[in-house]
DNA sequence: TAGCGTCGAGTAATCGATTACTCCCATCTT
DNA sequence: AAGATGGGAGTAATCGATTACTCGACGCTA
């Protein structure tokens, strides 16, 4: 990568003492941070009712609740979450556990259960299985230890291994993908259904090969979307053929690298169903490197509307999905099974939206 | 939004009992999760003696060692994360706070992150500052109450209240903006230099008058790159008009908007240096509602390296900056200092880099 | 064989909060 | 006035691990 260090410069300091919190340590000759035995102390009263003054559970004397309000801002007291939590035996903190950060499907998702995370006050724990069991397993092991309140996870296979969970009824619910290996609430869209769309649609505007580009086997949505096409070459009474489907990471040179090789045959697809808009970017490059234009040479129909897909030319045509309403209801969906665990499990399937525009119009065809 | 729920199925039920933990306590005949204790009790042995076996800090019988291993995989024990950590002293979870995590600059800074500290056995919590103090002091506070080992952080301006964790002594990191209330370190990127640079290059093909699309005012790199601009004006002899000039937050909407007042002015900029590429996608939108042209009828530069950045006609231009090599170095840098707290604050400015395509080539002037 | 060192395992203190339980005192009832 | 009631504060147990300290057994030396 070009990123060369420029400057160094060591030895930054700060002369004022306003914010540094270093300073009320030194005038009380201590090292330790504020305990809340520090705080009874410093108040004069037990830490029984320093807890109930800040916690607001019980009934407090308003001269002692000014007394402990006045000791925890003069030591800068922060309780400390994990005594809290050991005791109380719950966490304020969810797991998402995903492939991908920086594709923007994910992010969306992401996005969407921060949102409804924090409203009710949760902490978000962000995981990057990266697609690979052993990272994803990891992880699952992690919130299991640190007593996570619950997890989402977009499973990397439908098996993948939970129990380190389910051991600790840990709640879990999975969005984008199905996970058969434990029973729990499931945020999906119905890949299959919105792949047939997106054939049929390709068909009916006269494109004859059309190919597929579609995730790793094993993916859930990847199988879906698959299967999902071969029953939209089925309604448009089209054949089936391997040599027009490749199967790669949702990532742009998984993208590229499949585009490629399918468009360099001696009969190449004149259409393309693309997985991901992370794969579209490889597909539509491999498309300029090789001098084809979309929508006239090959039509081509992404899933994910990317904000992007609008700004190239022609613009894609795209299967666009609810990511952020995804993510905020299997938040959701969470906190109320961590505030409820009886409850039966529910698997909501969502609807995908075709977007038309140029990139399968067959324009100039 | 276009998201309604299609279908939702109830009851979705397991049959095999393979995976299921629950199993396993029914025939226990008890409730709770596995405590130390119980392996200890199980392999007949002491707590000590357990944990000095799961831990390898100390040599034990390989005899009840074995004993350990087997009482541990009967009741699927997993160590209880916040007991350790609060007998310790001390958490492997890391937070970041940035302000968007749908931004891809700073979701790649998040996998840079990610990488690092998962190498070295971290976790990370991912914070959403949402460009708001109120919400990133929250998240500040979070972090402190659970004695989280470091915080790497955006700062949503140089004086963001950081003091919950100065007084804990927790390590903090800035990357990509300036903290000036703490004295930490930080890995930022020379944007001042950067948008001198872009605006250099602007001026040198020929563009006129030139315009800036810059970040909130508080936001540091929003006000370096300003000074840039102002820098790169100065230098090729151009008059700072502030009626070229626009504010607008770090997304698409405000880049939009920002685009198209600036270019319905009766005498419109010819150019504009545009200060992230969220904000560059409502710019581009602008100017093709507005029958504009980039690079013909009003020259383009952006900061962040998009991946659709060569997709579209003609090609962005560019300011690339290296966003997951500043994480890596932001995690590497607070894991140092959580290693050792008393090494002297540095501050790292890594060099941007012109990226010139052709958006900003005057082609058809 | 007495004495010393080492190794390994158990006992119990500890981390820092929450909370069940107890106790005191003021108020109310009859 | 005696007893019942109840609000409010303190005492100490508790959450589940880690670890300082203690102690016994074993092997080695003089």
């Amino acid at each position: 990568m070009a990123a060369e260090a420029g400057q160094v410069t060591l030895g930054k300091s700060i002369t004022t003492t306003l914010w540094c919190g270093k300073g009320d340590f030194d005038e009380r000759g201590e090292d330790a941070v504020a305990t809340i035995s520090d705080v009874a102390a410093l108040a004069g009263v037990s830490t029984a009712t320093v807890s109930r003054a800040l916690n607001g559970k019980s009934t407090v004397d308003p001269v002692l609740a000014e007394r402990v309000a006045r000791a925890v801002a003069e030591l800068g007291y922060t309780p400390n979450g994990l005594a809290r939590s050991l005791r109380r035996r719950e966490t304020a903190v969810l797991a998402l556990i995903i492939s991908d950060v920086e594709n923007p499907f994910f992010t969306a998702i992401a996005r969407g259960v921060e949102d409804a995370a924090q409203a009710a006050g949760y902490s978000v724990m962000l995981c990057n299985s990266d697609e690979n069991t052993a990272k994803e397993r990891r992880y699952v092991e992690v919130a299991a230890q640190e007593r996570l309140a619950g997890v989402i996870m977009s499973p990397t296979t439908g098996e993948s291994d939970v129990r380190p969970l389910t051991t600790h009824r840990t709640p879990i619910v999975t969005v984008d993908r199905r996970l058969d290996s434990a029973d729990c609430d499931a945020v999906l869209l119905d890949s299959r259904a919105a792949a047939r769309e997106a054939v049929t649609h390709l068909a009916g505007n006269g494109y004859e090969r059309i190919g597929c580009i579609a995730g790793p086997p094993g993916v859930t949505t990847a199988d879906d979307r698959l299967d999902g096409y071969r029953d939209g070459l089925r309604a448009a009474g089209r054949k089936y053929s391997a040599k027009l489907v490749r199967r790669c990471e949702f990532r742009e040179a998984g993208g590229r690298e499949a585009a490629t090789q399918l468009l360099s045959r001696p009969d190449p697809p004149d259409a393309l169903l693309v997985s991901s808009s992370t794969m579209s970017v490889g597909v539509l490059q491999a498309l300029a490197e090789l001098g084809l234009r979309a929508g006239r040479d090959v039509g081509i129909v992404s899933f994910d509307d990317a904000p992007w897909a609008t700004l190239i030319l022609p613009a894609l045509t795209v299967v666009a999905q609810p990511a952020h309403a995804m993510g905020e209801l299997a938040a959701r969906l969470l906190l109320d099974r961590i505030g409820d665990g009886s409850r039966a499990t529910t698997t909501t399937t969502m609807a995908a939206q075709l977007i038309v525009r140029g990139s399968s119009a067959r324009s100039d065809a």
